[in-house]
DNA sequence: GAGTAAATGTATACCAGGTGCAGAAATCGT
DNA sequence: ACGATTTCTGCACCTGGTATACATTTACTC
């Protein structure tokens, strides 16, 4: 058991590169023939591993995919969480967002490049995948709400309240911009929109929906 | 086709039965026993019909539990259509959720019947009936999404937004209610309480998180 | 460096949800 | 009552996922 060692021991290597073995191949099939075309024994096939293997370093086929964003699920909290302590959560949730539209991180869909847009037409066109990104949302949501809990002590049900908006917020701006990715605009030419679309998002959060309707 | 007559014609009306035989079937072995350890042939057989048949009228097992809730999921959208012309949507919508709690209905969680307690129970321990409920919410997002563009002739994104922040909104405090009566809270004790939340939240859904966090 | 315990991997058989198909049975219009 | 049309059924089949029992590899100890 190498813990902090700088070599993890020959073990642990292998590990590593069964585990990207098997998710590379499974990508690969995945974006050439379809998230449903293609069955886990092929992809064990492929990766040269049994398919009871496969299901030892992924619980189910869906993971074969999402376990890339597995990061990204508490990415929000974190920001909350290691935001300077002269700023409101919301701000450093849009900040990084912003940020995020600049670095065109494809978490806000305004990634162009052709491999993110098949992924992203992939999953769409996978029920179990779609399911799959809505329980990593309420995932996000309640890691979300914790962090507000505990670093803007915020009462149970308002953090609750303000992470379910929050996230849900983030994830519209998200798929509305992706949408249009996929239909052929260009990230660069989005990129303007999009920053105004997630101003007037964020604004509409910070000010309620009061003037929406009157 | 007989769609306004009196008389639906035999097949219809066998159809219906058998319709509701599976769903009475399938919903009391499910409470007894668990939707995970009843299977689908299971259900058949106790409906005296055939696996085939079943998936005939149900297109997946979770449909077997959830086509109850069906007419939910248009609800929001349609109490926004339906509102007085000089009521704003989201006043409508949180008369709507008040109304719920008054005439304890299930929706909003606090209903504390054995039965649907019960049934709640029941889909919370099942993974794929939870995912199910969250596609639920995603239909409900969308077509209060366009309800709101029809009638407040709110703007595309605009409405999106809106749409995901109230369904969020009313899912955490039904969630809330359901979760304090799982714990054992009756559903009268918990009434006055659910009413304030309720009222703390569609607040904040009007006013914002910048009273919140500033 | 040999030997052993622990961890990983494999083959095989199995279960459950779901579909395709061919034909039997029920219902419908006339 | 009769043919046309739906609906139901039984059966074989595919796929995701799991259990079991056994083989292989790695790591640790002396």
């Amino acid at each position: 058991m190498s813990a902090v060692d700088g070599k993890p021991g020959l073990r642990e290597r292998k590990k590593q590169r069964t585990h990207a073995a098997i998710s590379d191949a499974a990508i690969t099939l995945f974006l050439e023939h379809g998230f449903n075309q293609v069955s886990v024994a092929q992809v064990a096939e492929a990766a040269e591993v049994s398919k009871r293997t496969l299901f030892a370093y992924f619980p189910t086929k869906e993971d074969l995919v999402v376990h890339r964003l597995a990061d990204h699920e508490t990415e929000t909290a974190r920001v909350v969480r290691d935001r300077p302590s002269d700023t409101v959560p919301l701000t450093a949730v849009r900040e990084h967002f912003l940020k995020g539209l600049i670095e065109r991180d494809p978490i806000t869909g305004l990634n162009d490049h052709p491999q993110v847009r098949r992924l992203h037409r992939m999953i769409l066109d996978a029920p179990s995948l779609v399911a799959r990104m809505e329980r990593f949302k309420t995932g996000a949501e309640r890691a979300l709400a914790q962090a507000l809990r505990e670093t803007a002590d915020t009462p149970e049900l308002t953090a609750r309240l303000a992470a379910v908006q929050i996230v849900a917020v983030q994830w519209a701006l998200a798929q509305d911009n992706a949408e249009r990715l996929a239909y052929g605009e260009p990230a660069d030419e989005r990129y303007a929109g999009a920053v105004a679309d997630a101003e007037h998002a964020f604004a509409l959060l910070e000010n309620g929906l009061r003037h929406v309707f009157m």
